[in-house]
DNA sequence: TGCTTTCTTCATAAATTCTTTAAAATTATT
DNA sequence: AATAATTTTAAAGAATTTATGAAGAAAGCA
């Protein structure tokens, strides 16, 4: 599902034009008109993403900024009016994330907005870049696995069937999981699909796929990562 | 200890801005505002990185950069306004180890900075405003690619492709990211397009284009530089 | 303006990957 | 040991994704 985000900004038909590309994008979208509705809303729905005026009735953008950086590490992109406010970015320790002058084309607002959740998602959540597992190394970064040094294809299916079972060693996944976890939630598919792509995978990074190391059957379950010793 | 860096651009909110940027990741700033300041500055304080505007009043930041280079090897960052006067760097020898586009994103070019001095640091290894990779270099600075020697025209577009994926080698880009970092946030174009000028990059950097050396597919999510085959 | 280069889009061919099927093999249960 | 349930395997056709060539649009230059 994707993130909420909180658009504060004191002239509404600013706030409405950034809301209806977000929404077009598939965002959902909370609105602020002052400093203190922006603090109020982000305290209370905890939004994935702040769009924030610099200039602000009741609670200066600035402050808000401050203030939200000292309780949460949400990202937040900041709009600057284009020459006259840009000098007040002097001395901010602002910590954005980002930031658009305006004029602002809308569509590359949101290309910001995608390229922050992007690279906050990449930073913190996926943590590593890599998992690795006796001689086996999973790179997210180069989309691919290697056993002993040596580089291994894999299709987009595979590589996420890995990596969802690796992120997790030891737990079980049903077919079902699989599915959703790897395939997308609305895959209309069969079941034993998986049952396919794990033996494909199993032929690629397994040693000797009819006795696997890595990736085990779980009979009557599913399927696991197993960590070896 | 944190080396000093010297800022130099003729717009004092530009300049600011950088020097909150560069402070906050713990670097002492210098600021500039035309050529004959940043010449007299650079000689009395000796900074160990010197951003650069292109275009300043009094002395010209070309000739601010070849007077420096006479004098000194301080590393050199330039600033450019947007694709007009990038054109213009197009066989420009200017010494420059690294230069940034404006608008820019304050974050990059702090990991510019970061980058440049790592570099500089560690060895001459790359050379200025270049990489190596095996037969192919990609000078940043002169714009242009060389093959076994040969350089080689690329288009704007093209360059900025070969750029954006060789400055991160291995990295998957998805063709979203692509057209962000190389076209642009406010592209407003279709995702394929990349897709053919990637072909015709490889047409003219690859020795076989259907078997490509440099520039991979990876099937379902984008391209990538690899470094050797 | 007219000319050249570059960019974008489109249609189609080519390549890769995915899903399904069905039979063989394995494991569990009685 | 026999039966039932589950998993493995190979293979073929379907579906998706990428490569390619060409034409028109757009942008830059003289």
């Amino acid at each position: 599902m994707k993130p909420i985000i909180l658009v504060v900004d004191d002239d509404r038909k600013t706030v409405d034009l950034i809301r209806l590309y977000l929404e077009k994008d598939g965002y959902r979208v909370l609105c602020a008109y002052d400093g203190r509705q922006a603090l109020d809303l982000s305290r209370r729905r905890q939004p994935g993403l702040i769009i924030l005026d610099l200039m602000l009735p009741r609670v200066d953008g600035l402050d808000v900024c401050r203030i939200l950086r000292s309780e949460t590490r949400v990202p937040i992109i900041m709009l600057t009016a284009k020459t006259t406010e840009e000098d007040k970015l002097v001395g901010l320790d602002l910590g954005a994330d980002d930031y658009v002058t305006k004029p602002f084309s809308p569509r590359e607002l949101v290309a910001r907005v995608r390229a922050v959740l992007r690279r906050v998602h990449n930073d913190e959540e996926d943590g590593p870049g890599e998992l690795i597992y006796g001689n086996m190394v999973v790179d997210f970064i180069r989309h691919e696995a290697r056993v002993d040094g040596e580089s291994i294809h894999l299709t987009p299916k595979e590589f996420r069937l890995l990596e969802t079972m690796a992120r997790q060693p030891g737990r079980v996944f049903s077919r079902l999981e699989l599915l959703e976890h790897a395939f997308g939630f609305d895959y209309g598919g069969f079941e034993r699909t998986v049952d396919v792509h794990v033996m494909n995978l199993r032929k690629k990074i397994e040693p000797d796929p009819a006795d696997p190391t890595y990736i085990h059957t779980v009979y009557g379950l599913g399927y696991k990562f197993e960590e070896f010793a």
